[in-house]
DNA sequence: AACCTATAGTTCTCTATATAATTTCAGTAT
DNA sequence: ATACTGAAATTATATAGAGAACTATAGGTT
């Protein structure tokens, strides 16, 4: 069972990839492929290095990554497990909306409302690290999924260049912001409740006052220069978030 | 500068807390006191190891966890940083409202509503991986912070010999299950946005149809026992939620 | 059958070391 | 003053190894 599906590892320094990296990632698809249930029991850690001719060390890098994005759990003496449940990793990692409904096996789609530079508002500014007035490309977008309208984004991006027509041919924006050399790292999001006005209301077809979920984001480079502030108006019937939490 | 403050840091063999447990929980008062400021170098690795008589291989855990809770950023060939914005860690760490509000230098306070053992219903059951109708205590509670009124807790625990007597004084779920041996270690939260309906709205002290955040958890302890299942309604205007989400 | 001990297996913590990749700084030449 | 090169500094990856702490199992004794 288990050395039947080990056997299907394989990593190589030619890759290129970190070993860990490599192993992580082989492991993760064989937990979210369901070839490994919950609660099974993986091959320990030594048993892996031995198997693959690393070190038990590097194999327990990987196997922390899994760890800290809750597909397994580690018990001292017992050995390590598929955590029930594979999770969901919308606030695992950062990911863009295009990433997470296709990872979903949902087709995304968006209009473009406005997609325009303009001085960067006070709040925005601050947000960004900017002087307010500071030039920042303001797009509005309705998102959709399967031609459905889910969410509203309203985002202030700090490279200016990107345009209309690439919005509506890549679709990502921040499939367009890595073509451009940036790499994304990191984002802080606050999610708040809210109810719709007439206006969101109409863009997301439900009544006014239903409940919206409001995610707030701001979204750092890997130098840590800020890329993106973003408001997101959600609608809460269709498109909800979920978190593992660690003690 | 950075010198005087690191003759602040000691650790110890003796106490019993792993070197890099104690490492990381210095550094972090550091951090959260404001000592440290954003962006503001932290020391380099082989400086801390060299510094504690540790392994750099140590610091480096102590470090790694410190990234992963996103209170500090790291540059290959420039060095580690404290990340900009001290975060909230609601959506970061597993914390009980108490402990959350407390950790906000604000004062939570409970009014229990109902506390009895009750046949599991089949949603929990199955959430808690029970057979229906097994014994749980449901519990409701409304959650003040400074004597406001803030949150709606419904929950279903698994440990059914906890008191009504015994949460009016102790006032944490949390620590009266860690009382008894129960070490939490996970938990799955699901967030949405829904609006308040009559009774909600009374006991909130807000107006019908208002937005409220929707959290519903599963917790388990640290042999993945499932311990609790609470859905907790949450004002929007007085309490959000906040995470960091990396690449 | 119950209990105890020894052993094997597993994760956890820590050490020491090395190389790779990147950035920064200092020194030298133009 | 500027540009280039090499060294130093820093994080990132990987290795090998050891002992500690815990669990599970097997065997022996009562």
């Amino acid at each position: 069972m288990t050395e039947r599906i080990t056997k299907r590892l394989r990593i190589s320094k030619q890759v290129g990839t970190p070993l860990y990296r490599q192993l992580q990632q082989q492991l993760e698809d064989l937990i979210v492929s369901g070839t490994w249930r919950p609660r099974e029991p993986l091959p320990s850690e030594t048993e892996l290095a031995a198997r693959l001719d690393i070190s038990v060390m590097t194999v327990r890098q990987a196997m922390g990554l899994l760890v800290n994005r809750g597909l397994i759990y580690r018990e001292k003496g017992r050995g390590t497990f598929v955590a029930p449940r594979p999770l969901e990793r919308s606030l695992q990692r950062l990911g863009s909306f295009t990433e997470d409904m296709r990872a979903r096996g949902r087709e995304p789609s968006a209009q473009t409302l406005l997609c325009e530079v303009v001085p960067a508002p006070a709040q925005i500014a601050a947000d960004l690290g900017f002087c307010p007035g500071t030039p920042v490309l303001h797009l509005r977008r309705l998102r959709l999924v399967d031609g459905f309208p889910v969410a509203l984004h309203d985002a202030y991006v700090t490279r200016t260049d990107i345009t209309h027509a690439e919005l509506n041919s890549v679709g990502s924006l921040y499939a367009l912001l890595e073509q451009r050399g940036i790499e994304l790292d990191e984002a802080r999001e606050v999610l708040e409740a809210v109810v719709a006005d007439t206006t969101t209301a109409e863009l997301l077809r439900i009544r006014r006052g239903a409940p919206l979920l409001q995610v707030t984001r701001i979204t750092w480079d890997r130098h840590h220069v800020p890329v993106e502030s973003i408001t997101a108006l959600c609608r809460a019937d269709m498109y909800h978030y979920s978190v593992t939490l660690r003690r």
